[in-house]
DNA sequence: TTGTCGCGGGG
DNA sequence: GTGTACGCGACAA
């Protein structure tokens, strides 16, 4: 293998050219491209026009060869002007030509004329031809892969001018709905509303002179970035098709006579779908999603799903909810339920405006908190801002990143991994007992993987450079090091700020270096058989942690992929746990990291990954389906959270004495109708239900029915019930915005469905004779039932550390 | 019950 | 010319 010095592997991973501060990038085919930068020392915008050579990778010069002279070999840097060059690349990676010109045009023209000889027919597309048969970017990747600049090149986050726009509507329907009024914010302190009262105009030509008047706007405060939340789902696609409507160009960009453009996207807008009755027949349409030269366009929605596939904590991924989540909703807010939004406009317009620039606040403080990755991962990886902020990770920026590091390098790129039909193996998960265990410990190893391939270097086979691995390598050193001198810094300040996005962009990268692997079909140099090697050794490692840890005398509970809980011994204090789990990580090779991520007061485990945690000030954790299900009738939830409280505080009494009063307050009827209730979300019309209800009744539309409603539309939300009888009913408002509260559920159901289903998850804490007593009908006592104060919970051993292989 | 598909968001 | 994962609910078999 050939060896590269510690600078030569920095540009993989940073690039070469220290362009400072661009902030955009619009190229193309013409071998033209647009550079947007910040000067640091000022804030002041410049535009650069440049000229560069559009390539392509090819596997052999046939299709090319129809060129003769015209095909010019040229070192590589050389750039032989009018002329098609070509230059070889070393090793044996399929894509071993790199061809490139002046003019885009001429070179896919060339490549065009050389596969329709080839195929024997008229190929007009570059995407018509055979897979693998051309490896080849769009323009602005094309321009920073070859030219090693990237984005914001010592630009701090705050040095970005960024604008945020909601826009507000008759409702979600672009061609039947119209725009009323836009909320419009930047960061350099404008904060307004447009609305299509102000001009005194009406109809369409008052929306037709809004939309104008935004795009002038933004075009006057000249954003960077464009910023909203659901932006390329909704008001992107809604705005492009209201302006198609009235004929009004949308000129939003840096360049007065280019307007959106639209790129396919596998997320984003597709038109209709929405609630038409019938499904058109054939393909769904293509999701689209929206470029304006000069401009990025980032959606905050991308973020939020970003960071809640790692930390997986948000209740929803509404901007209401998220800002709440994040404390960055104002005490003030205004709330506004969506589909009031237009009826409040006509009886209080103040109100509305109140409530759009709330929600444009609330993005701007969004995009600044979940938006540092994307702006990190830009100062690394050869694309577009945009582009980063809404790919995955392994596709979207380690590809590329691989992709530079090829070419830097000379080597030549091997044609996308496909399968050889060899399974890819997952984690290891083992339940080792059941019931209720008290002191108990959670260690885990974080970030098992990335962890295991760069101890036993594993990385792909065709990875002829080990390029994965040296990236893997740099980014955790640097993300150590960003993470240590954030700490040194102003908590809030923009350098602090700019350090933790580093780090977060360098987790985010390194966690998927092992995905990156397993992606066979997706990444270039997926490799089955190494990702295979890294979830083995990670089970072994687990095994091995488990056994250990089994060995100092703790019992353990539940083990998956890289974590375990056990529970300690009487008498064992947090310097004992923590000493233990010191004892074992020092058995573990260096790389990995097994740390005591912490202490509980008691567990109940009931099956694998659902648990539930008491902790030690009294907080109760539940955790998998079994314990919350949005599905789970709300008495049945409450049951539930306050039984098992009582079971993890040692209250057997309590236990029995929750149960007794659900059912004396079912019997009496004293529980609320919408506690017994569900959600169900209507996906049926009136006529499909019809069609389909002699085969099989579904409880949401026979409640609808039975309450004389023979008229509703798909996707609307109801709450129903099992009424007196067991017939289905509708729960309905009761003119005020609550729940109506009737109380004529089916007792006996609810009863039964309290003990079979929600006193059924405490199961496994008993013996079966002290569960029956526990949960026993104290309207029909047994004689021989012993003292409930005599109960002990239970754990049951299921599997013996000892038996892991 | 089990397998497959689609959704999450926006007014 | 794109390409996540995860957990859930709806539907069909």
């Amino acid at each position: 293998m050939r060896s590269f010095t510690a600078a030569e592997q920095d540009e993989w991973l940073w690039g070469w050219d220290s362009t400072p501060g661009i902030v955009s990038v619009w190229a193309d085919m013409s071998g033209r491209a647009l550079i947007w930068r910040r000067l640091i020392a000022t804030g002041e915008l410049v535009r650069e026009e440049t000229r560069f050579r559009l390539w392509a990778l090819l596997p052999s010069l046939e299709l090319l060869s129809h060129l003769g002279d015209g095909l010019v070999h040229a070192a590589p840097g050389e750039e032989p002007h009018g002329a098609i060059a070509y230059h070889h690349l070393e090793g044996p990676g399929r894509f071993a030509y790199f061809v490139s010109a002046d003019d885009g045009r001429a070179l896919e023209s060339a490549l065009l004329a050389g596969a329709s000889a080839r195929l024997g027919r008229k190929i007009s597309r570059l995407g018509e031809l055979e897979d693998e048969a051309a490896l080849y970017l769009q323009p602005e990747e094309q321009y920073l892969v070859t030219s090693g600049r990237t984005y914001f090149r010592d630009l701090p986050f705050d040095a970005l001018r960024r604008l945020q726009f909601d826009l507000e509507t008759t409702g979600l329907n672009p061609e039947r709905d119209a725009i009323f009024l836009v909320s419009v914010k930047d960061s350099s302190g404008l904060e307004t509303t447009l609305d299509v009262a102000e001009k005194g105009l009406t109809g369409p030509a008052a929306e037709a002179d809004l939309i104008r008047r935004l795009c002038a706007l933004i075009c006057e405060r000249d954003p960077d970035v464009i910023e909203n939340h659901n932006l390329h789902g909704f008001d992107l696609p809604f705005l492009v098709t209201r302006a198609r409507i009235h004929g009004v160009r949308l000129t939003l960009g840096r360049v007065p006579h280019l307007t959106v453009k639209e790129r396919a996207a596998g997320r984003g807008y597709r038109a209709w779908g929405d609630e038409s009755d019938a499904e058109p027949d054939g393909e769904r349409p293509r999701a689209v999603r929206y470029a304006i030269p000069g401009r990025e366009l980032i959606d905050t929605l991308d973020a939020v799903r970003r960071y809640d596939f790692a930390v997986r904590d948000l209740p929803g991924h509404g901007l209401k909810a998220v800002a709440r989540h994040f404390g960055l909703a104002p005490a003030d807010r205004e709330y506004v339920q969506g589909d009031q939004i237009y009826a409040t406009w006509t009886r209080d317009p103040d109100r509305v405006r109140h409530y759009a620039l709330d929600d444009v606040r609330e993005v701007a403080g969004l995009a600044r908190m979940l938006g540092g990755a994307a702006f990190a991962l830009a100062q690394m990886a050869p694309r577009r801002y945009e582009r980063l902020a809404d790919a995955g990770p392994a596709t979207g920026v380690l590809d590329p990143l691989l992709v530079r590091a090829y070419l830097r390098a000379g080597e030549a790129l091997p044609a996308h991994a496909k399968g050889d039909g060899v399974e890819h193996t997952g984690a290891a998960l083992y339940l080792f007992a059941a019931g209720v265990a008290r002191r108990i410990v959670k260690a885990d190893v974080s970030s098992l993987y990335p962890s295991l391939m760069r101890q036993y270097r594993i990385s792909p086979r065709s990875d002829r450079l080990g390029a994965l691995l040296a990236l893997v390598d740099r980014l955790v050193e640097a993300r150590l090091a960003a993470k240590a001198r954030a700490k040194t810094l102003p908590p809030g300040s923009s350098e602090r700020y700019t350090d933790e996005a580093l780090s977060g962009a360098m987790k985010i990268l390194v966690n998927s270096a092992y995905g990156y692997l397993g992606a066979v079909g997706l990444t270039r140099f997926a490799d089955v058989d190494a990702a295979n090697e890294v979830t083995a050794r990670g089970r072994d490692l687990l095994a091995l942690m488990c056994r250990e840890l089994a060995a100092r005398g703790v019992t353990l509970l539940e083990a998956d992929t890289d974590g375990v809980y056990f529970a300690v011994p009487t008498g064992w204090d947090e310097e004992r746990e923590r000493a233990t789990v010191a004892e074992v990580a020092a058995l573990l090779p260096p790389l990995v990291k097994l740390e005591f991520e912490g202490r509980y007061a008691a567990m109940l485990s009931h099956q694998p990954k659902n648990y539930a945690l008491l902790t030690y000030d009294d907080k109760l954790l539940l955790r998998g389906v079994a314990f919350r299900s949005s599905r789970s009738e709300p008495y049945g939830e409450a049951f539930l959270r306050r039984a098992v409280a009582c079971l993890l505080r040692d209250d057997i009494p309590g236990v029995r004495a929750v149960y007794v009063e659900t059912l004396d307050r079912l019997r009496a009827r004293l529980i609320p109708t919408e506690q017994v209730a569900i959600t169900a979300r209507l996906t049926k019309t009136p006529t499909i239900y019809e069609a389909s209800r002699a085969q099989r009744r579904e409880m949401a539309y026979e409640a609808l029915l039975a309450a004389g409603r023979t008229k509703w539309s798909r996707g609307e939300r109801v709450r129903v019930y099992r009424a007196t009888g067991g017939a289905a009913a509708l729960l309905e408002d009761n003119g005020e915005g609550a729940p109506a509260d009737p109380r004529n559920y089916d007792v006996a159901y609810y009863v039964r469905l309290l003990r079979e289903t929600f006193a059924a998850r405490l199961e496994r804490a008993f013996t079966p004779d002290d569960f029956a007593t526990l949960f026993a009908d104290p309207q029909q006592p047994s004689l021989f039932a012993p003292p409930v104060e005599a109960i002990q919970p239970t754990l049951t051993p299921l599997l013996d550390p000892r038996d892991l292989v």
